[in-house]
DNA sequence: GTGTAATCTTGATGCATATCAAGATTTATG
DNA sequence: CATAAATCTTGATATGCATCAAGATTACAC
């Protein structure tokens, strides 16, 4: 069974392909099955993949030099993750991508996706419009990060991303919000 | 004089247009000056405009409800600015944008911007890399404001950009790090 | 199902950094 | 250059949240 749709749909969102641009695209596709656990991305390897989540939830953290783990990126279901500074400039990753879940993700190359856009108007506009809205949201949380407390940040995850909360570990939640897992525990118990 | 030399230079590291492709560009474009402590940007009203900072400093910033300001951004030559969750769904502003000095930015309307992106690949290309970079820095950040200490943020900035730092006034940098202005001034005298 | 690993909870303690306050210095302006 | 406005400094105090520790659940594997 193909899992082309999800991401044929998602870019339909934005943009309209012709079939033989949807065939040329589906040309430099990967399809990967992960189990839970599993790393998808390594620091020290070059992060090679754009990759796409059909199905399934990734986490994207940081180990930090004392061992504490930072969430940079909790992705479900039509969300991108890579690691974007080693998958732009070929460099060595800095971060780990953990399957939270089993997941199917489909994963496409630098140069491939580069090739293409460059050949395909429509799919570069995809990629711009879609990254405009990541970095609008990348924008929200820096400011709510250093502007709001603990307790503020949980809640308004919560009431954001309800599914999204209760899918994944709440260390992970923690993590992702800069929050320590027991602080999070004792705000939830307060409710 | 003609202030567009800056902005296609940029564009040119990215990608080439051609000389008809300029035209059409610089036909959307609006050049502004703005004075030291204009507001560019205000809560309320719409970002119509995706600006460039030609000459000058600008920094976008959120008042909380207990009036505290945090900065979300701070550009200087050749950076883009705009509140970009206003400018993309044509929603009233939630930050200000103030110029730091007398500065000269062009501005070109969000409608504009996509007909022509539409229109000419090269320049949807163009938007597209230059926020992919936004964006994988904007990730870092978060990482640095939830990893690390005040003092390693301040320090970390410093050496990354000591000539914004040095350029901007200190309170302006405390609240984009996410620090007190007194907590910066105490980690300067340390040193 | 039983055992082991993963996750979550609860309490005690400490510290980094915010807040408040007030003065010093630097920068702007007529 | 004089005055005001803006910015930066320094000290005293308070507190939110991390950290450490250890036990309680829940989930998972054989």
């Amino acid at each position: 069974m193909s899992r082309y749709k999800e991401i044929l749909d998602h870019i339909a969102r934005y943009v309209e392909l012709s079939d033989s641009e949807i065939a040329e695209f589906i040309s430099i596709l990967k399809i990967t099955r992960v189990k839970k656990r599993q790393f998808i991305i390594q620091p020290g390897f070059v992060s090679e993949y754009r990759n796409y989540i059909v199905k399934g939830a990734v986490r994207v953290f940081y180990l930090d030099d004392v061992g504490k783990e930072h969430t940079v990126s909790i992705g479900v279901e039509d969300w991108f993750f890579t690691d974007f500074s080693s998958y732009l400039n070929r460099t060595p990753a800095k971060y780990f991508a953990e399957a939270l879940e089993d997941s199917v993700i489909i994963q496409m190359k630098y140069d491939d996706v580069e090739e293409l856009c460059e050949k395909i108007h429509a799919l570069s506009q995809y990629f711009r419009l879609f990254i405009e809205k990541a970095l609008s949201y990348a924008n929200e949380r820096v400011i709510t990060n250093i502007s709001k407390t603990s307790e503020e940040r949980y809640w308004d995850y919560v009431n954001k991303y309800p599914q999204i909360a209760n899918r994944v570990p709440q260390y992970v939640l923690a993590s992702y919000l800069g929050i320590s897992a027991e602080s999070i525990s004792r705000i939830r118990s307060k409710s």
